[in-house]
RNA sequence: GGCGCGGUAGCCAAGUGGUAAGGCCGAGGUCUGCAAAACCUCUAUGCGCCGGUUCAAUUCCGGCCCGCGCCUCCA
């Protein structure tokens, strides 16, 4: 079955194809910038492109994939955060890279095959810069900075459809752009920073002065070194669209002389209480702050899924216990199953609807009425396959049990023993009782367990 | 101002030129003393509003209203 995916250049849904010989599929997923723990808005990005790994592995082979995606670890942000909790740069971009792996694990995301940080592609960057600066395409500003000439590039502006555009901006951003001093023209960016004072120790030598690799840089020169001129797929958030997705065309382009990237794929957004999140609105979670409420991380994993990817998708707590029920069916209905010798093409509407531009909502919906209209013929391993595609586990909760105070549990053997001597009437009312101290008691045949009434 | 997206049941959310998937919640039922769990059944004559095209529109076209995103660091 073909994956088709939309195109963002070409605005088609077009199939992924790998281009080269070697049959291996080029990946690159844009990655976060490990400044603070990243908010579950980031997180749909990147499980939504887990769903594509997964379904390229399932295409093509596991080792027929190779994804890339990499680690912004030195910016504004990061030099900031740095300066301001008097610690090291790699102290703290290794304190939330960690995080970012671990919440990544618990969302049970692939870990990409290789995680390359722009700290660590220095001189890639200003090897890239350096051809750029020879094919005239790039400049060196009064202060030291290198800006990318984006009149040097015609097709710039393909992507975003943002020509025109620019030009009745260009006042407002020029009051607004912090470098417009330096640039030739409001729109070019930069492709190298001069050190300031407020860089401290962060920077690195360049043949035009010391400084740092302008953000968008990064990606190029990674991209290159790990995958190659041409990519298969290169992915992110719509708002990387522009500039950021814009920019590394111009540059890989301009640099390599060639096609940059074969196919673009941009999620939407996550939106909280109908908005973008964002600090200043107070609408914005971590995957800590869900799991502190009790939600377990493949309750927001399936939550996420649950709009389709390239549809801004309203996150709600709502929609958390949602998952959470759907989850409990999924995992009542697997251990009933028996292990093999089901009809796999039962549940092949399911991988069709992610197949078909990774309609995720799709997907969950055959996924529901194969399992009610066909429960006989499914067997474990044909839906497991499923859960693989959608990168669901089904462990049971590890939500820890809350211990009953003792005066609950004394309560609780009372009633035990009541029921127990059939003395139905006062095992009654001590059910009633615990209800009243917020606990519900769970009988089965051979002993009970206590559980906190649900509000 | 420019570019783009969306408005489908209480909530979330697919989808199609021929009469509305699915999940959650809710209701009823089966089964267990009760409860819980599990399973079964039911729940939009309707798809923002107004026109148009058509034998037929939620689905196409036009207008309007509302919401959101991008254009600046951003998944």
């Amino acid at each position: 079955m073909a994956i088709k995916l939309f195109d963002s250049l070409t605005r088609e849904t077009r199939e992924l194809q790998p281009s080269q010989p070697d049959g291996l599929y080029r990946f690159y997923n844009c990655g976060p910038t490990v400044y603070a723990p990243a908010h579950i808005g980031n997180f749909r990005t990147f499980v939504i492109n887990d769903v594509i790994r997964r379904l390229l592995e399932l295409d093509f082979g596991k080792e027929k994939v190779k994804h890339v995606r990499n680690l912004t670890d030195v910016d504004d942000k990061t030099i900031k955060r740095a300066r301001e909790e008097g610690r090291s740069l790699a102290a703290v971009t290794k304190q939330w890279t960690d995080k970012f792996h671990a919440d990544c694990a618990a969302l049970n995301c692939l870990p990409p095959h290789i995680e390359p940080t722009a700290t660590g592609h220095i001189r890639e960057q200003v090897d890239m810069i350096d051809v750029l600066m020879r094919k005239g395409h790039a400049y060196r500003a009064p202060d030291g900075s290198v800006y990318f000439k984006v009149t040097s590039f015609e097709s710039y502006g393909r992507l975003s459809r943002v020509k025109e555009r620019e030009l009745q901006l260009g006042a407002a951003l020029k009051a607004t752009a912090a470098d417009a001093d330096e640039k030739e023209d409001v729109s070019d960016f930069a492709l190298w920073k001069a050190h300031k004072d407020e860089d401290g120790d962060n920077a690195w030598d360049s043949p035009w002065g010391r400084g740092r690799p302008g953000w968008h840089i990064e990606c190029s020169a990674m991209s290159k070194k790990h995958l190659g001129e041409t990519i298969d797929l290169h992915t992110g958030g719509v708002d990387l669209l522009f500039p950021h997705h814009e920019n590394e065309i111009a540059q890989s382009e301009c640099c390599n002389g060639r096609t940059f990237s074969r196919h673009w794929y941009h999620s939407e957004h996550l939106l909280v209480d109908g908005k973008k999140m964002s600090k200043s609105l107070g609408n914005l979670y971590t995957l800590d702050d869900l799991t502190a409420k009790g939600f377990s991380p493949m309750a927001l994993r399936y939550a996420l899924l649950m709009g389709h990817p390239r549809k801004q998708l309203n996150f709600t707590l709502d929609s958390l216990h949602a998952a959470e029920s759907a989850l409990k069916t999924l995992r009542s209905f697997r251990a009933t199953q028996k292990p093999t010798g089901g009809d796999a093409s039962v549940l092949e509407p399911v991988l069709a609807a992610l197949h078909d531009d990774l309609n995720t909502p799709a997907a969950f919906g055959a996924l529901f009425s194969a399992i009610h209209q066909h429960a006989a013929k499914v067997d474990q391993a044909s839906f497991d396959r499923i859960l693989f595609a959608l990168g669901l586990k089904l462990d049971e909760a590890a939500a820890p049990k809350a211990e009953a105070p003792t005066a609950v549990a004394a309560l609780a053997a009372k009633r035990w023993a009541a029921k127990q001597a059939k003395d139905f009437a006062t095992a009654d009312a001590l059910r009633k009782e615990l209800a009243a101290a917020g606990w519900s008691m769970l009988d089965r045949k051979d002993g009970y367990s206590l559980e906190p009434l649900k509000k």
